[in-house]
DNA sequence: AAAACTTTGTTACTTGCGGTAACGAGAGTC
DNA sequence: GACTCTCGTTACCGCAAGTAACAAAGTTTT
């Protein structure tokens, strides 16, 4: 058959595309988002115009790559936002679930949320705003997605969901982020703190001005 | 006076400084984040070693810009934030304030977000989590004190605000992004949408399917 | 079987940027 | 007049992205 011949150089092809992903993957998490094409080729055992023939520029690798951790990231999170249980818990469990995998490994983290890079000259009108991690964006899509779904926001709902699916992931990944620096407290409690939030607790608050003494 | 001698020289520098920050700004906004420092020094009509002569490096002329523009803005928020009305209409305000803000310069906007670069070899175990802008780290510190100081929050005040303050800067930050992408709505819905959401809609709003508890 | 093409890999190069060393010219000081 | 101090230059180093040109293998075509 000739489909197994195409079929083999295909298939030959998606391995080795495999294999050189996990090495990037490796180099990256050692040596942080700055490493460079011949390191990862040097740990692929290989050498740069490969890369570059798999993957086109930095640009691509790096997609490459984020893509695949997004996918991961997003299998787990779908999981805690399918879940059958109140919407509150669904919330917790969703966050908790960010939180984990960004400490469980921060270097993943960290590398997805800046791939922008570019040695590019020109360009110079690009387009505004797409600066920020495509992570990001695909999260928001994914949990206004989500949002629409299973709330009801009467009319409007479409454009609500969507500010609030990227607002929401936005909270999350900021106090994430200046959490996983600082550790101020326990996963648990920035969870419920971030819960609390979202569950109004802000507007539900008294003023101080009133308050004891002065 | 010796002072005066002194003062004269020091009065110098800091002039050549801000102008040379002026002409960075003009680069930056011009060719976006990536400006090369030859450029930046021509368009201040001098050569490269001036400008590392006086910022160090690409990190410290990036790091002074954005303390400008931060600075500028923050004074602006602090404004709406500080506002003696209602606190309703102070996040309102707030919001739509930096909503404004990058709306009216997006290249300035997109500059503060990644100043963070470095082709810094070596440093493997750095610090994680610190790729993050400043800029918001800055905002949502200052919005932990505005948040500690005016709201009462029982115990756990020092822990709940700076959660609070970080997780709605991000959401600004997040949906302000997207939303200056897409461009799918006014700037006034976008505001009233937020403020819905840090006003506990989300939990107020019923289940689409079935009833809670489910 | 020999020629031609494709795949897979190499070495060696170009370009461009961040950063630095070494040097040069004025201006104030002993 | 020599000394030094600041402001400025040119010319370079190192390094990383990206590319061109070439080499050896297997596969197909004639």
């Amino acid at each position: 058959m000739e489909t197994t011949g195409r079929t083999d150089q295909e298939r030959s092809a998606d391995r080795r595309r495999r294999e050189l992903l996990e090495a990037a993957d490796r180099v990256v998490l050692r040596d942080g988002p700055g490493a460079s094409m011949n390191a990862i080729a040097a740990e692929a055992g290989i050498t740069k115009p490969i890369l570059y023939r798999h993957f086109g520029d930095k640009g691509g690798l790096y997609k490459a790559l984020a893509v695949r951790h997004t996918d991961a990231l997003l299998d787990a999170l779908r999981a805690a936002l399918d879940a059958p249980s109140e919407r509150r818990e669904r919330v917790e469990a969703t966050l908790d679930t960010y939180l984990a995998a960004i400490e469980a490994n921060p270097q993943v983290y960290r590398f997805l949320m800046h791939p922008s890079e570019g040695t590019s000259q020109g360009e110079g009108a690009f387009d505004v705003g797409l600066h920020s991690a495509p992570l990001l964006r695909r999260l928001g899509e994914e949990l206004a997605k989500v949002i629409e779904e299973r709330v009801d926001l009467g009319p409007e709902s479409a454009l609500l969901s969507r500010v609030w699916g990227h607002g929401i992931v936005g909270m999350m990944h900021a106090a994430g982020d200046w959490w996983l620096g600082e550790r101020p407290c326990s996963r648990a409690q920035l969870v419920q703190s971030l819960a609390d939030l979202l569950w109004g607790r802000l507007a539900a608050a008294g003023d101080r001005v009133g308050g004891p003494g002065f």
